[in-house]
DNA sequence: CGCCCACTTGAACGTGTTCAAACGTCGTGG
DNA sequence: CCACGACGTTTGAACACGTTCAAGTGGGCG
């Protein structure tokens, strides 16, 4: 369905190159983006509503995810975030941040300045259409996630996020087999699909008992694919997984 | 709140006045843009999820919107689209439509060959960034949405988006004092806010019974703002309506 | 005038929420 | 090593929100 994924040390790269042959010339340019590294706990907020960031923030090990409250209460999360991702890289177009970036688990960020960015995109003059394509995918998830929250009722939203993901994770080279870490609970997928903790459970549990996949808050194991993908109605078209042409 | 709008008669001239101060080369080139036309009655497919066009579509007079079928009796709608909008901009870097594109009310549209898009970029280096923060506003839009059908009651998303409709209206000139067109059935709204027509129906009565606003399928009027933004927790940045720094 | 479409209303039903309590597991510190 | 606490999961019961089906209403347009 894609293209294989390579083995390359820089998660960036490896992200890039999932997608598009990058030439040499690039290869180097990404590896040699200069960035501030932290260690980050789970569950910390990485950039908020509000800021005005100058710089741009790559996962390097570990989730991310991004998310908006309404009240103070309600919580609503928009995308979950692996390595190779930068969930931010729409501050360089947009001063001010809608909405918050947090870890999900321990992780490994790097803060790349816009200016390096910038920098990067006149001297490659292919890569700025390359991350362009990228916030467009993000878009396309997110109508596929309103369609979910609109239209699709709890089982069904929770097997399309689990199909979802698996393919995600296996098309960076994350899954092995049927299985792929995914260390999620209840109410952090609740917050994603638009339902209460207790809602997820109960919808969780019914699904458990047609055996079509194992999960247990750590690890996702999928049994049934096609069943499961029935159920979730998914259809992977929409993550756009297949290779761009060729570099000339 | 944001620049005042200019009156140049070309739509997307005009769209892009409202965000950009542009220099006179790049206001010519992109009147110069040319481009098929044609006129479409209401309720018309313009492309189709599975579709991999060679050209984007840019409103020029009439409403479009954007959505996906689950199933083949349920749809979601993502966005409403106006004239200058170019709903299908992403099909320049995602080879396959992921959704359709229709139009809401009687419209006359503009087929814009990617490959002028291409040149046009090429030729006015700022440009693409503007483009692609206009991509980043409909994500933004998408990612309000979400919220609303995730952690919503349905008179507040419906407040929500008479909100959402207004503002962006206005910020093209295309609302006068209180009042804005607003050609929408309660069944399209629904599909919007992920609700069912009825539901849609009851709710909106029970707005209207506290004289907040006028609606009746073709104009909206406003009459308390700020009791109406309340009850949707309305919030603007979401929009990022301010404009940019000007040209160099 | 009459038809069509959208809006409106009612009643029964279903899905998902809320609140509350119990249970398990894992990591920490005594 | 065990006790404890924190956190996530599981379960029950009452309730609220939203859907579905069905019938009736009303306005605009041919």
């Amino acid at each position: 369905m894609h293209r294989p994924y390579t083995t390359d040390p820089h998660p960036l790269v490896r992200k890039l190159e999932s997608i598009v042959d990058l030439t040499s010339e690039e290869r180097d340019a990404l590896r040699a983006l200069s960035f501030m590294q932290r260690e980050l706990n789970a569950g910390q907020d990485i950039v908020r509503e509000g800021d005005r960031p100058s710089q741009a923030c790559l996962i390097l090990e570990g989730w991310a995810f991004r998310y908006k409250m309404a009240g103070d209460d309600r919580r609503q999360i928009f995308s979950f975030h692996i390595p190779g991702d930068i969930p931010d890289l729409l501050s360089i177009h947009l001063n001010t941040m809608d909405h918050s970036l947090a870890t999900l688990t321990a992780a490994r960020v790097g803060f790349i300045q816009h200016r390096s960015l910038h920098e990067l995109f006149s001297r490659h003059p292919r890569l700025p259409g390359v991350f362009w394509r990228e916030t467009l995918i993000d878009a396309a998830i997110f109508r596929e996630w309103m369609v979910g929250m609109g239209r699709r009722k709890a089982p069904s939203r929770i097997a399309h996020l689990l199909c979802e993901l698996y393919v995600k994770l296996e098309s960076v080279g994350l899954a092995n087999g049927h299985t792929a870490p995914l260390r999620i609970s209840q109410e952090t997928l609740g917050d994603a699909l638009g339902l209460s903790s207790v809602h997820v459970n109960r919808a969780l549990m019914a699904l458990r008992s047609k055996n079509l996949f194992t999960f247990d808050g750590r690890t996702l194991t999928i049994h049934k694919w096609d069943r499961l993908a029935e159920i979730g109605e998914f259809d992977p078209a929409y993550l756009h997984l297949e290779p761009l042409a060729r570099a000339a």
